[in-house]
DNA sequence: GAAATTAGGACAAACGATTGAGCAATAAGG
DNA sequence: CCTTATTGCTCAATCGTTTGTCCTAATTTC
């Protein structure tokens, strides 16, 4: 019942007080008891003595010796976004199943946080990494790909590059919203785009475009607006459009935030949704039943990118059979709502 | 310009190469340079051989050896909620200005999971712990605290703790809540619970209810309904008061969850916000604004939650002087907007 | 009964840093 | 010219594990 007080619990301790040594107590601890022939009763006092002394590895010393940390590093634009918080979620709860910890880095949409987030976590020796880069730069990712270190790459990819990845159909998603919005008679849409030469943003943009294309339907050039993900630019872009010398009847939001955005643009100019403009959401959020009007938009599954790529990285992990780098793809979903209105 | 293949680059590495000792490397590596004594002409070389070979420190090596990792552990509830992915983000972003890195464990809301949480963040040796407890048991708080290590606690604490701790001022935010309503002419109030026995739910609870009885306002027991802070309960609990024997006029929904929750059961009655019922949400959410009644919220300053907390654990980290622990009450603020009807 | 196994464990060298103490050469002081 | 300081480093222990090798008794085998 001594509880450790001044002295920290160590295997040494352990040792001294069972009088084997260390080594005996080191493998019994890692259950390695029955393949190094320790007697059931070594083994016994050794794992009784751990309990009553509060032992606890120390698992910098185990890191240091292995070379394994049995973490690994997680670098997300901003931990605030939903849409990055459910990837990070699945991706902790995995990891903690397999016995891993997760380093958590925000980049905060900054290339250079996320070299220095880069940079910490291969100090800190981390066995993997799961990066959504900003993907502003394909420079550091590449030097990650340097160190032979696992990384998996989601979200924002760079087609370039020799790494595995994964994510949402973002083309294919594109092409369902505007392909929703044909059906519904529109053909004035306009796209408030997220961040430029990013993967997202650019096959969500080739969606777009070819799905008029398919359809026979001429591009508005001033249609397309927007610079990047979040808020503010969904407002403004929304401002733009609604004032423009042709006002489009539909938009498809590029991002989550940039919808959020848009409504406001929307709301100030007092129109409505679906009568004065329809509106679809590229990446579905629970409170948009609850919309002025229900939002339709384009699911993307959040948890399967996060554990898909979780899994993929334990798998490189394992030593597994890495058959090549992976460009794994998951589906989207169309959710339709009332923001889409029929014309004509 | 070799590059490390085979050979990491380690302290000794650069020692050889330099033709000095492995302490010289060190103390210029840690900018203990003219502490000790090492020449110009040694430092320079050392520091172009550690940049030429690209050499970074091993900080699994310098953590057992100093006995400090520069790690915080962070324990939350869901990092999926955007209340806690707000906290979590501002703690990390201060962490690393201090050169932190932030370990993450989501304990779902689950007991045993936090308390393995606390168990992996103990062997990892991290310097200090920020908890938002999942609050329905002392016990894991407590065994935590026997270890010695600094740890801050937000949003859901224990009153009986010895630990500091950084909360919304929950009691106050209710009798905001329900002042409005009251001054809105409202008198059958209901209040949609979180989870009974946590200090948040227990604060908004006495909140709501001293605010009855200063106004003279007898109390209805049958508007006190729910039993945790998720969103099925808010729509249970709101099923519950809609279809109740008394209707009341107005609900307070505990948490952000539990007022989508109560939306979905408003609008699944064919009610009207807030013609046919009035709502106030604690903790407020950007997308109040664009609800199909823009909704009146108890806002709480998630960031400063963060900050504050971070702060507190810095500064018991430097040894600062640590006056007792503190409670840290942090205001929280009406907003008002379109789902508070006026009545007679 | 000698040789070969087996059981049960100990030794000591890593892993890559940090750090208190010490030591030789040079410079300064008297 | 001898003593004392100063400069500029180096030595070696240490942090807490893991792990390949080695060792001694006891037990089997033939």
């Amino acid at each position: 019942m001594s509880l450790p007080k001044n002295q920290k619990t160590t295997i040494k301790v352990i040792a001294e007080r069972a009088g084997v040594s260390v080594t005996t107590v080191s493998r019994v601890m890692s259950g390695q008891g029955s393949k190094y022939r320790i007697s059931k009763k070594t083994e016994e006092l050794v794992n009784r003595l751990a309990k009553e002394l509060n032992y606890e590895t120390n698992i910098l010393a185990r890191s240091l010796r292995m070379k394994q940390t049995f973490s690994i590093g997680m670098i997300v634009p901003d931990i605030s976004n939903p849409f990055f918080a459910s990837i990070a979620r699945s991706v902790e709860i995995e990891s903690r199943k397999a016995g891993y910890s997760v380093i958590l880095c925000d980049s905060q949409e900054d290339t250079t946080l996320e070299k220095e987030s880069l940079k910490v976590l291969r100090m800190r020796k981390v066995d993997g990494m799961i990066i959504c880069p900003v993907g502003k730069e394909l420079k550091n990712i590449i030097d990650v790909s340097k160190f032979n270190i696992p990384v998996i790459v989601v979200d924002r990819y760079f087609p370039a590059l020799n790494l595995s990845c994964v994510v949402s159909d973002n083309y294919n998603g594109a092409i369902q919203a505007i392909n929703h919005f044909i059906d519904k008679g529109h053909r004035k849409i306009a796209f408030i785009q997220g961040l430029r030469n990013t993967s997202v943003n650019e096959e969500r943009l080739k969606g777009y475009l070819d799905a008029h294309e398919k359809n026979n339907i001429p591009v508005n050039e001033s249609f397309i607006v927007g610079e990047d993900f979040g808020k503010q630019n969904g407002y403004i872009g929304a401002k733009i459009l609604l004032n423009g010398s042709e006002r489009p009847t539909a938009i498809l939001g590029g991002s989550n935030l940039i919808s959020l955005g848009a409504l406001r643009a929307i709301s100030e100019e007092h129109l409505n949704i679906p009568d004065d403009i329809s509106l679809i959401a590229f990446d579905d959020q629970p409170y948009y039943d609850f919309l002025s009007s229900p939002i339709t938009s384009i699911r993307q599954k959040k948890e399967e990118l996060g554990k898909i790529s979780i899994a993929l990285l334990l798998n490189e992990l394992k030593g597994g059979n890495v058959p090549g780098k992976k460009k794994i793809i998951v589906p989207t979903e169309l959710i339709v709502r009332k923001s889409v209105k029929q014309i004509n």
